[in-house]
DNA sequence: GTAGGGTTAG
């Protein structure tokens, strides 16, 4: 191997460089096989190019290292790791002399990298004498891409520095995705500041994205706000910030001063815009959005972005549309489109679409069994659910996670199977965590069998692992605005008028017996207090709000942050009956359709 | 020859 590294003084790496080219030109002119291969290399296809490499070797020709670097370029995009290995074969008995060499091992590290052959790659990149800052960048990169490697990728920046080579841009922008605590993220962006990189367009959305990955906003804000320079991705870094962390107002507004600033969006941009309009459930900012994702109809994250939306935002009718006009579905839309069926309450659909996923050959994930676990529970299906959580890992090779014990819990709890229930929770082979608890008691609460003594054990134990109780938050979408209506918070600028249509609603609904379920509040208040507390939960604010507000024939689409309570589903329940409306709400884990008197969760959630 | 942003659950 070492006769690749024909080591050169490096104030002549420049004109070997220069020479390097010239020698593509002079040679392809001498020799028709080498113009030949030149071209193939060039311009693909690849095994025809891989063909003449005997040829060339029993010619004794040398190929050029340009076209070589274009061979394993087509070979990542092309080819296998087996037509990689090929090259690296020839490579290794006819190397390019000089600094062409270094190119051409670059490239073929880079390679190995990218058909995940890490190992590989290592053991190239060691065989390097004159490691330069491409080599070292093409690991640290492969190594930051790699889950459970992060911290190698440090390792080799420390050991790159004392190797006496530069880390350039490329250099941080690759890093930065192994940075994954705070204090890391911090040194580096000095580190960035100090050599003066910090202008550089990749090195900023590295850095942005690091920032808002560990939840830190304001660190993505302010690289975002010191922009000097910017183009798209950097746009799209914050965008997709903001989105990820919950925040998607901020994300709208983000979305609409990139375009105040000029420019215009594509694939990335729209599909963290369509995540906002997804956590907020905004059905028509994300309709409007749908316009703008037609012209990339072959673009799978973007179409899967587009089909969860319609999911989250209640309507299945254009989820439903969109799944089967879409021209390819990968493991994610099936996923989608199990747990958005599942969610709004057609748990027999949801398994359907399972049957034809598997009939079609896609090979489920942890993420889709959740799915179909979910649909089960939701249906009351309690031996199919049994039956995939006991054979998951036989079946499809997924072994059951914390997630699916989760939803067996859920599943045997809503069945009134207490005690299988709490004999899963024992048999799993990690600690129980407060979200495990919490359905368990959601399934005590849902069959009467509150023991107080047991659930303030429970909330002890949750207190203890740092559960916090958040108030209650619901928020409609309307007229691409949207509103946030807090638990017990008066202070609305309409409130005078909510209450006004709150008791209005409650009037109806009284005649159609109404009684507020007061069990639902577990403070311990006389039952007057505790009427108030239920009669101002954010839903109902909300629904009053919206009923003021909403258009004919419109169904009211309401989003919470926490589930819904007893009360407040009887009260929904009769209002679409008394009021003639279908009503949508979103709670964090499901949906529930009410439309005349009746919910689609069948009164079990 | 090396680099950045985007999708499914909870």
């Amino acid at each position: 191997m070492n006769s690749l590294f024909k080591s050169l003084p490096r104030n002549r790496l420049a004109a070997t460089r220069r020479s390097s080219r010239r020698y593509l030109h002079a040679h392809s002119h001498l020799h028709p096989l080498l113009a030949t291969f030149s071209r193939l290399c060039a311009e693909g296809p690849l095994h025809p190019a891989l063909a003449l490499l005997p040829d060339l070797a029993a010619a004794g020709l040398r190929a050029d290292p340009v076209s070589l670097c274009r061979l394993v370029k087509l070979c990542v995009r092309q080819g296998t790791a087996n037509d990689g290995r090929l090259i690296h074969r020839h490579v290794a008995h006819e190397a390019p002399q000089g600094v062409g060499g270094l190119f051409v091992s670059n490239s073929l590290v880079s390679m190995y990298a990218k058909f995940g052959l890490l190992d590989d790659a290592l053991s190239l990149f060691d065989e390097i004498p004159e490691k330069n800052v491409v080599s070292w960048t093409t690991v640290v990169a492969a190594l930051a891409n790699t889950e459970g490697r992060k911290e190698e990728a440090l390792r080799f920046l420390v050991a790159m520095r004392r190797d006496g080579v530069a880390p350039n841009a490329y250099t941080f922008s690759s890093v930065l995705g192994a940075c994954d605590t705070p204090r890391l993220v911090t040194a580096m962006h000095a580190s960035i500041v100090k050599i003066g990189l910090d202008s550089d367009v990749f090195v900023r959305s590295s850095l942005i994205d690091a920032y808002m990955k560990l939840g830190d906003l304001d660190g993505g804000r302010y690289v975002f706000g010191e922009m000097v320079t910017g183009d798209l991705v950097v746009w799209n870094s914050i965008i997709a910030g903001f989105a990820q962390s919950g925040d998607g107002v901020g994300a709208l507004d983000l979305f609409k001063r990139m375009k105040d600033a000029g420019f215009s969006s594509n694939q990335g941009t729209l599909t963290s815009v369509l995540r906002a309009c997804t956590g907020m459930v905004m059905l028509e900012v994300g309709r409007q959005v749908h316009a703008h994702v037609l012209k990339y109809d072959k673009d799978l994250i973007l179409q899967n972005a587009l089909l969860d939306m319609y999911c989250k935002c209640g309507s299945l009718q254009d989820a439903d549309a969109l799944f089967c006009r879409m021209s390819q579905r990968d493991v994610i839309s099936w996923s989608t489109m199990i747990s958005g069926l599942a969610q709004n309450g057609r748990s027999a659909e949801a398994l359907r679409v399972f049957d034809l996923m598997k009939s079609e050959d896609v090979a489920p994930n942890h993420i889709t069994m959740i799915g179909v676990l979910f649909a089960c529970s939701h249906a009351g299906l309690v031996e199919d659910g049994q039956y995939y959580f006991k054979s998951m890992e036989k079946l499809f090779g997924i072994k059951p996670e914390r997630e699916h014990y989760n939803c067996m819990v859920d599943l045997l709890g809503r069945a009134g199977k207490l005690d299988e229930a709490v004999e899963i929770i024992h048999g799993m082979n990690f600690e129980p965590d407060s979200t495990i608890w919490r359905t368990l008691l959601g399934a005590c609460r849902m069959h009467k069998m509150l023991i107080l003594q047991h659930a303030e054990k429970t909330w002890k134990v949750m207190r203890d692992q740092g559960v916090q109780k958040e108030p209650g938050r619901s928020w409609i979408e309307l007229e691409k605005q949207v509103h946030v209506f807090i638990a017990g918070d008066l202070s609305h600028t309409c409130s005078d008028s909510i209450v006004e249509e709150l008791n209005r609603l409650i009037g109806r609904i009284n005649a159609l017996g109404y009684v507020p379920q007061t069990e639902f509040v577990l403070q311990d208040l006389g039952n007057e207090q505790k009427e108030d507390l239920l009669k101002y939960h954010s839903e109902k604010l909300a629904i009053a709000f919206a009923m003021m507000h909403t258009m004919e024939g419109k169904p009211i689409r309401i989003m919470k942050n926490l589930r819904i309570c007893g009360d407040c589903h009887a009260f929904m329940k009769l209002v679409s009956k008394s009021e003639g409306k279908v009503i949508i709400i979103r709670d964090p884990v499901r949906f529930h359709h009410f439309h005349d008197g009746v919910c689609s969760c069948g009164d079990y959630w």
